[in-house]
DNA sequence: TATAATTGTGCAAACGTTTGTAAAAAATAA
DNA sequence: TTATTTTTTACAAACGTTTGCACAATTATA
């Protein structure tokens, strides 16, 4: 027995009222009666009545769904925040859409393009590397209502609210945390200075040289070292160059320099020390284990989601939250042998 | 200037036509002549038309949307399958909605029911743990044209498309590598039984300890064994009970057992060998490195989001596709040092 | 030239809901 | 009792698109 499903007017005319009462009463209008409103809510579990959420989007003129565009989902940064988001969403009654960008700009234009032709309540975004400015989503966002949050990868010139890592902390702890232990010379690995993060990491690590009285040389500091080969044949210049210690911006690059420090007979931590960035769940696992700066991925999340439903509630128009980050001291700086690491629970 | 969205009543205004002609002329309907068709397109730029997908689905009666359901989003298993997934459907103008249910039944039907209120085109699902039965789908899916693919965890008795590994001989290889290596008394650490995945590796566990003219223990093999306590625990059952390798349906398990071999003073590989499930990317850069079955997640959600694709264009009724293993031998069974990990590349 | 076939557009209804306004019904006040 | 207020429900338009059918315009056939 096929059923065609059932509307409110099926409702309505089961009955004898119209279908302006039924909807109504579902949505618990207390301008209709008591009696009414029950009547109709036993009739529509009867009837198995599931209310078209396209044909109410359509009429209120916009949606119960917010999209989130990462650069790459398999990302355990990434699926973290989205796990996290998609909880807090779901709990307040929005669904969440996802896109990835595989970090290319063009893939970011179609997103938005998309998730603007679908009349999403809002976005929240984290820029792919590629995207050079904020000119396609500010096209994007021009004349709608739709809302915006920006988190980790952001630009500064647009509507919203962002959501980021006190990355500037971040990186100054870490580094602070190898001149304790006693390193003498700190490379750094850093990222795009077309990112935000990263150049506040950057800043970091001179802040920390600078406020132990430490030189800063750029002749060690690797841009654009965020992924394990990089991260390998940097080291190797960064030992070459006399270091005694690398603060990495991130834990791919970071086991790249693990690799060529190990490979090279350095003893880690003992004549070499690195830290990485992200706290990705392998770094637990390495021999040594690695230190690295967790950024609470969870957090921003959850913070990102809470922010769009300020937005969507109109309670604020925009705001800045800073999530802040969390050193984790193990082997390759001279830490304890700390193998636990909470995402490896499961 | 905030101006409200243009529609094809504004552009057919501009023109002098009728809405139904500038909808046919957007949608390259060859009944229309070249010359509106063209014009139509350029007052479309020009007014910077963006079509509203809300009416469109409204009107159709369907979305362009497919849903995901997943445990959980931030597992590399999942994650790597629904990045594909993704890739596949935005390429034939598909979005995805993702849903976890964080194993829990109860969030499953939610995530059920709000898909189905949505209209969504289809529903990939991998189930949660708890759920028990295919009930709540089918009352779901019942009467509705919604298209169903199930992944991983499947269940039989439902319609549409199933995409599975091929479990049993996954297991088999690897049970039969650990014999051709020598090992003589092998444990198992399996899932839940509820789960037809687990079932089948339990299968190919026995079929190659039986081929080998072994005998099946039951006291060495350990049920619902998936996470890093209980893999701890049951390997140190195993040990005592004098098993000299495990087989482990997972690699969280298998990352307990490795550290209880280790703890315990065992020599990984010579006294004790592991082999896991699911090539995470840890399993690569543990010492001893461990070997695992590779189920090849971005095959799964390739072929998951083919199949589903198959299903909306009315290609096929339902198909059963199984996606193969494969074996990868590291240290912890005797292989080489292969620390190399397509899922560590960035 | 008339007729038929073909091609290109217009008309209007429909998708299922929400919501402003009007009207009916019930309750209260005079 | 009638007038007035309050409560409850109905009416109808709207959201923006798609699409079956009808009709007009054009071209081909007789």
């Amino acid at each position: 027995m096929i059923m065609s499903k059932t509307t409110i007017v099926d409702i309505a005319l089961a009955l004898g009222i119209t279908p302006s009462t039924v909807s109504r009463a579902l949505a618990g209008n207390k301008k209709i009666k008591e009696s009414t409103r029950e009547a109709v809510r036993a009739k529509a579990k009867e009837l198995g009545y599931e209310r078209n959420e396209v044909a109410s989007n359509l009429r209120r003129g916009v949606t119960k769904t917010v999209g989130i565009i990462v650069p790459r989902i398999n990302r355990e940064f990434f699926s973290s925040i989205i796990s996290k988001a998609e909880e807090v969403l779901v709990e307040a009654g929005y669904s969440l859409l996802i896109c990835q960008t595989y970090e290319k700009a063009e893939n970011e234009k179609r997103a938005l393009k998309t998730l603007s032709s679908s009349r999403l309540a809002g976005i929240m975004i984290s820029h792919s590397a590629e995207t050079p400015s904020s000119k396609a989503i500010k096209e994007t966002i021009h004349g709608s209502k739709i809302k915006l949050v920006q988190f980790d990868r952001v630009f500064e010139d647009l509507p919203g609210s962002r959501v980021v890592n006190d990355d500037f902390n971040g990186a100054y702890t870490a580094v602070k945390h190898l001149i304790e232990r006693g390193y003498k010379k700190i490379g750094a690995m850093v990222g795009y200075d077309t990112c935000l993060a990263f150049v506040n990491r950057y800043k970091g690590y001179e802040a920390a040289l600078k406020e132990a009285g430490m030189p800063v040389d750029s002749a060690l500091v690797f841009p654009e070292t965020i992924v394990r080969e990089t991260g390998y044949a940097n080291a190797g210049k960064a030992i070459d160059a006399g270091c005694d210690a690398l603060y990495s911006s991130g834990d791919f690059s970071a086991l790249g320099a693990l690799e060529c420090a190990l490979e090279r007979g350095l003893r880690v931590p003992e004549d070499f020390a690195i830290v990485g960035t992200a706290n990705e769940s392998f770094t637990a696992l390495t021999t040594p284990s690695m230190s690295s700066v967790d950024q609470h991925p969870s957090d921003i999340g959850r913070q990102a989601a809470e922010a769009m439903l300020r937005l969507l509630n109109g309670d604020t128009a925009g705001e800045e939250i800073i999530v802040d980050t969390e050193l984790i001291v193990r082997e390759s700086t001279g830490g304890k042998n700390n193998k636990s690491n909470k995402s490896l629970i499961l």
